[in-house]
DNA sequence: GACATGCTACTACTTTGGTCGTAGCGTCCC
DNA sequence: GGGACGCTACGACCAAAGTAGTAGCATGTC
């Protein structure tokens, strides 16, 4: 497992990211026309943006389709959302204890919500039981 | 109950207000002891970043001893995390479920925390349930 | 009351993030 | 092969955030 110091993204760039991970590969031009329309600035805002996410090694040109290039990304998107939890827990003391408790103060967080949660949890608890056992064999 | 149109608040003031919170009252040469060493930039660095809160309106002078000022938070670190965590939310799609997800995915979230969690909030359930009848009443 | 010390108030520089304009080259089509 | 169109490459600007220096006033002390 290679581990790259993860990179940093601006909002305005995981704006653009977000774009290009629903789109899978897009040029330029397509990630504008994925962006919400309240929040469209001018083409060469969001290419500016684009060759900045490529310095930071977040996308990577693909190919060319006529004169245009293909980016596609670099980084998942979980990866990104990892980090940005990672920042968030940081500031909440680096437990998800009083992160669930806002949650759950602040009403995102319903009953359903946490039962359901324990549900996959305890499935997931059993396959990886599962595994180390198959891996002992 | 009064809606302020929540401050946004920088990394590095979001250091600052960490400080004064937990100081509850301070000067600017103790915000400044209270950060952590490695992140501990010149004096007047924090004043500036202080002043700035100020005008922000996220902390205030309560009074003066010798000739510092002492200042005080005005908002609320339950306020500034609730912020945060919106913010974060809105990257998640609006949704907390994702976001939990990706919690119990990296290992931050055990079943434990959640059985908790899930103890908690039936109790929580159970006296908004009797408020409510105790208002009707 | 004079001095040292420390804080304030102000200014200023740098970096980063967001925004865009433009010159010119590459492509495609007729 | 010439023109139209679109994309690239690059430079530039501004606001916000981060960082710090300095002049001078306020305070406490002898």
């Amino acid at each position: 497992m290679i581990k790259k110091k993860s990179i940093r993204l601006t909002r305005f760039e995981l704006e653009v990211m977000t774009a290009l991970w629903d789109l899978g590969t897009a040029s330029v031009r397509e990630i504008r026309e994925q962006l919400l329309d309240q929040k469209r600035p001018a083409y060469t805002t969001v290419q500016t943006i684009v060759y900045r996410l490529e310095e930071k090694g977040a996308v990577r040109r693909l190919k060319k389709i006529g004169n245009a290039h293909i980016f596609e990304p670099v980084v998942t998107r979980k990866a990104a959302h990892r980090r940005l939890i990672h920042e968030l827990l940081d500031l909440f003391g680096g437990s998800a204890r009083p992160l669930m408790a806002h949650l759950v103060e602040i009403g995102k967080l319903t009953l359903d919500d946490i039962r359901e949660l324990e549900g996959d949890l305890g499935e997931q608890a059993e396959s990886k039981a599962e595994k180390r056992v198959a891996h002992r064999r």
